[in-house]
DNA sequence: GATGTCGTTCTTGTATACAAAAACGTTGAC
DNA sequence: GTCAACGTTTTTGTATACAAGAACGACATC
């Protein structure tokens, strides 16, 4: 029997309140998930725990934790952040970066090209992922990568959705090798706005998306 | 008894933590501090969590948590970090911000002001981040708003050791200003910079800081 | 009939008991 | 004398038992 089992019930539940298995507002039921996982509470309260500090559930004192899916305010203020602590990767990987990485940019996203031709969305989602992650580890700044990391791991489902939107596809790949470009150039400012652009506007479509699939919500 | 005690302890420790009442390395036993706050283990492993999660501690499987103590690479990196991010908000207050919170912030000022004159360092502190935390929220997004104060709180031991620093107060005043000037310009770009520059010297001066202090380590 | 209060039940928070893995020391062989 | 293997001990991870607060409902009162 494995150790940590904790660690792993609390990634399974963070998968599955991610793909909406469990609506916003819902209660997280301590037996219940425990019978579920056949393990006891403790684990699951230790998960719970990791969940709450994510943001992805709150725990209200003597109540209970509650599923806490971020609305289309808060979700464009997540990707304006997002896009911001990119552009911050983006200046500083300007003036850091080597050709032996900006080369292996490009190769991603060349990879990343051919999925868009051959339809693969999955392969473009993978790739695409890749390059972001990239950036991040250019800046040459670790704390900084890793909290991008974070918060990009935390937004996956919301860009996962706005990618199937129609020619964005072509139009990011696009966005990426402006980045490149304008990182091969050293040129700070460029960079940033490149990059701060490609991500806002995920932000922005995704809330498009939202107000087109439910137009006279509330 | 209150309940929730888990929570308390988690601060307890983190203060303890950050005040340098433990090493760095040092292995934080379960037994021992359930003793010493009259707990069961379970309370403290709660605690244990959180502070994983915050990256004060690192949990080991099966071997226990350490106290994680950043190093000075980290330690520039984190402001370096904070920097850009206050730029972000910057950035968005010098849109959005009213006369009413512009006001307010000179008000923060005058009176930080005043506390330098008399030489109240607590007093200079608790106003200096007043102006900090207002200008998260004036940069109107609630997100970064809360990421901000995240960082902004794991760093405060460390600005607080370099505010002794001589001179530097006055000169922190006078950066405070130039970044409120910007803000009532409407200057994005000069606002950014000025709260950047403000912000990423703190780092610098505490590198420097611990430099001088252990002049021959390593 | 509505509302407030009391009691039951359910759920969370904490303590304790148990299991398993790792650290450590001891002992034995080379 | 050194090194390795085994057993003991300590410590973490999990299960279960217990305590206390909150939700819910019934009953009484106005």
């Amino acid at each position: 029997m494995e150790p940590r089992r904790a660690e792993i019930i609390a990634d399974t539940l963070e998968g599955m309140i991610l793909d909406g298995t469990f609506a916003d507002g819902a209660r997280l039921d301590e037996v219940q998930l425990a019978a579920r996982f056949k393990v006891s509470r403790t684990p699951i309260r230790e998960a719970f725990q990791r969940l709450a500090l994510s943001g992805l559930v709150e725990q209200i004192p003597r109540r209970g934790v509650f599923v806490r899916q971020p609305g289309p305010v808060e979700l464009i203020e997540m990707f304006e952040v997002m896009a911001g602590m990119e552009a911050i990767c983006a200046r500083l990987a300007a003036r850091r970066i080597s050709d032996r990485a900006l080369a292996e940019m490009r190769n991603v996203n060349a990879r990343c090209q051919q999925a868009v031709q051959a339809g693969d969305t999955d392969l473009y989602y993978r790739e695409n992922e890749s390059f972001h992650h990239m950036l991040y580890r250019q800046s040459g700044n670790g704390f900084l990568e890793q909290e991008c990391l974070r918060l990009h791991r935390r937004l996956k489902p919301f860009r996962r959705l706005q990618l199937r939107l129609r020619g964005r596809l072509g139009q990011s790949m696009a966005e990426h090798e402006a980045v490149v470009d304008a990182l091969a150039d050293g040129d700070e400012a460029r960079a940033a706005e490149a990059i701060h652009a490609h991500v806002a506007v995920q932000g922005e479509k995704f809330h498009h998306l939202m107000a087109s699939l439910k137009p006279a919500a509330e």
